[in-house]
DNA sequence: AACGGTAAGTTCAACTATGAACATAATTGT
DNA sequence: ACAATTATGTTCATAGTTGAACTTACCGTT
């Protein structure tokens, strides 16, 4: 193995792109450790907020949107039904699915919860204007789209 | 709890903030699965990366520029060492440490971990240009400045 | 209506991560 | 030189995550 190779680090794009990874596990780390006084964690509040936004999601869609499988969403749920949060009824048009709502306390949480996220959050970026902010969401989107492909392409 | 308050999700950075940390997850995931073939996993692969780059570092340093326990990384090397990819040696100035290399062999699996890695964010980004790479690691490693604060000013 | 195929949710076993307690070694202060 | 403190790495118990197998329910075809 030769060192005059070009190192991964001397791509623009590579280089980059670890900055945003490190980013992302800081603010996941420090959410986390922030939600303590609320008795949630990361995983919980990722559910508490799509239900916040998509009342009556489906355990199924709710794992889609987090990128997780059924089964974890399946030994979350239990959790903070038990805590009173959420609650789980079924569909009465097709048996399988459990539709899932916020409760009043379940809602109070949430929203303590993500002030906490959005003040962290806020806090981060607050150097970053909304233009550039808004210029950064449009990358990551293109990046998301052009994901799909990649699996697909490298399988053939 | 009223449904007329303004959501986070109406705030361009957490809306936009959100769409970075599912990039990054969806990267992470990507990458487990295109690093199956070479029999590693990601974190396996973040510490290969940094013996890479930084030869002889200490395992207290590798858990800190991995943003992990020192515990995680004493029960992932033992895995690697055994498949040959790397070696620990006392420091001889120093008997609590050990410092770490890689093997001719870790060097080669690394190399091409990378170059999967790599391909993958080279596909992903390949819409978005240099400076705008250069930008967005900017915006980001002022975000990991600041983040510094946040938790100290939190728990004054 | 009965069959095969598909979909939603659960369970379980295997794997992974975390933080506290521990052992050993170095450093500091008196 | 000695005790107290700090630092490095390991161990262990706990908790979290994953994917495969399973159950129940729906749907299309015959």
């Amino acid at each position: 193995m030769n060192k005059n190779q070009a190192l991964p680090w001397d791509n623009p794009r590579f280089k980059n792109w670890i900055a945003v990874a490190r980013a992302s596990q800081l603010i996941h780390q420090k959410l986390g450790r922030a939600l303590t006084p609320l008795d949630i964690k990361v995983p919980h509040l990722d559910i508490l907020a799509n239900l916040y936004r998509f009342e009556g999601i489906s355990q199924q869609d709710l794992a889609h949107k987090l990128l997780v499988g059924r089964s974890n969403i399946s030994m979350l749920l239990p959790q903070i039904e038990k805590r009173g949060l959420i609650i789980r009824r079924k569909d009465e048009t097709d048996k399988r699915v459990l539709r899932l709502y916020l409760t009043d306390k379940g809602r109070e949480v949430t929203s303590k919860a993500l002030a906490i996220e959005l003040e962290l959050i806020e806090h981060s970026m607050s150097t970053t204007n909304i233009d550039e902010c808004n210029f950064i969401g449009e990358v990551m989107n293109r990046m998301i789209q052009r994901m799909d492909d990649w699996e697909a392409r490298r399988e053939a």
